[in-house]
DNA sequence: AAATAAGTTTAGGCAAAGCTAAACCTTTCT
DNA sequence: AGAAAGGTTTAGCTTTGCCTAAACTTATTT
């Protein structure tokens, strides 16, 4: 039940993105593992073997209970790992990626959960995305993308997507940082681009594809 | 000249473990990693293309300079992982091997110098190893084992081997750690069994099996 | 010097994981 | 309904990494 190669995890990570707890279709969980279609038709047989997915040949795939579990572990290593890397270790949040999905595949069960201790039991990591706990539980997802704001509106970011490693650089240049407090002084109703006013008075302009990936809960 | 699979660095750790800068047996290095002759053979044909070795058929398997310096790079991260697992997530000293094992193959060399700096830079694992530096020096071995000690001598247990976790659990018992100050006050001409007495006036027995797994220098 | 023992390599398999080209379903368009 | 398009699976091949059995070298013993 336990012993997973790397290869067979990331296929499980990949098809939780994608589809939760719903089926996934063949080409795109190859698409997502940079493989190509018929090696994810294989992977996917493999897991099968081991009830970690259901098929339906032409259908999609699914996670079975223990697929859906397995991922979530998975999930929560990495971004533990992500957290310590930056908390600890003093990385950029561009930098972390990369390493934890690496990390990701470390077994130790001990390992997990003191790491987990020594970080203080986080519920986010450092682009705050929830972090599945130990007992499988997931906490919500917080905040809504800056766009979903009106003008006025006092925020906090909580929350910023991937989105590459050129978002990070813009988001550091502009100094934005999770837990950061904006007040959303303008919408531009041509490109949808919007006007944040930080604490300190200054204020800017960010594009509709910078926003798009920055959630924020209002105060 | 840089990416390496999981196996091929444990053959070079291997290599380096059993024979240094010298020439090993296809049948030890086998051994050493767990698997068969033929295994063996061939994998380290594929070092060979990669480099990596010097085979002369027949006759043993050496470690060319990239792979040396490969070599004491893993090294270098395995004996840093323990370290931070030993002092940051406080696992005890006979439990973070395995998991070293798995985390001396991450590949980030920014990760490894973070990890050091975090470390502060630290030259002896928790067994009292030496760490290998970023540079490739490696620092002395440091200590000799217990039965060369004359009786009445005051020493300092600075290292042990890695002889197994019953050996590490008999330490714990003990309380002997490294650092532990004792005066040698009794050797047994019968069985080489030694008596230490430690600071607190308590004295005890050492068997030669684990006497002989313990380095210390004179005080 | 020849025979035996011990250790190493070759030969032939197998599973995981990837690929391309070809065959096969499904869905969509005419 | 029939055909074209798009996506999926099958077929066949490759590399890594490990295995057993057989052949081959080297070292040791008589
Ligand atoms: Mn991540
Ligand atoms: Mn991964
Ligand atoms: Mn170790
Ligand atoms: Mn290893």
């Amino acid at each position: 039940m336990n012993n997973h190669t790397e290869s067979e995890e990331n296929y499980i990570k990949a098809l939780y993105h994608l589809g939760g707890e719903g089926a996934v279709a063949s080409g795109a969980l190859a698409n997502r593992v940079g493989a190509k279609g018929p090696s994810a038709t294989q992977a996917v047989r493999r897991l099968a073997s081991k009830g970690l997915v259901e098929v339906i040949p032409y259908k999609g795939v699914k996670l079975t209970l223990d697929g859906l579990t397995l991922a979530k572990h998975i999930l929560r290593k990495h971004r533990l790992w992500e957290t310590f890397l930056v908390e600890k270790l003093g990385f950029g949040w561009e930098e972390v990626h990369p390493i934890a999905e690496q990390l990701e595949h470390i077994q130790s069960r001990e390992l997990v959960e003191k790491l987990a201790d020594y970080l203080d039991s986080p519920v986010h990591d450092p682009h705050g995305d929830p972090i599945p706990q130990a007992d499988g539980k997931i906490p919500p997802a917080t905040g809504k993308p800056l766009q979903k704001f009106s003008q006025g509106s006092s925020l906090k970011v909580v929350r910023v997507e991937d989105a590459g490693t050129d978002f990070f650089t813009q988001l550091d240049l502009l100094e934005i940082s999770l837990g950061k407090e904006y007040t959303l002084t303008s919408v531009s109703s041509f490109d949808s681009s919007i006007q944040l006013q930080a604490e300190d008075g200054e204020s800017f302009w960010l594009s509709h594809s910078m926003s798009s990936n920055i959630y924020a809960i209002s105060l």
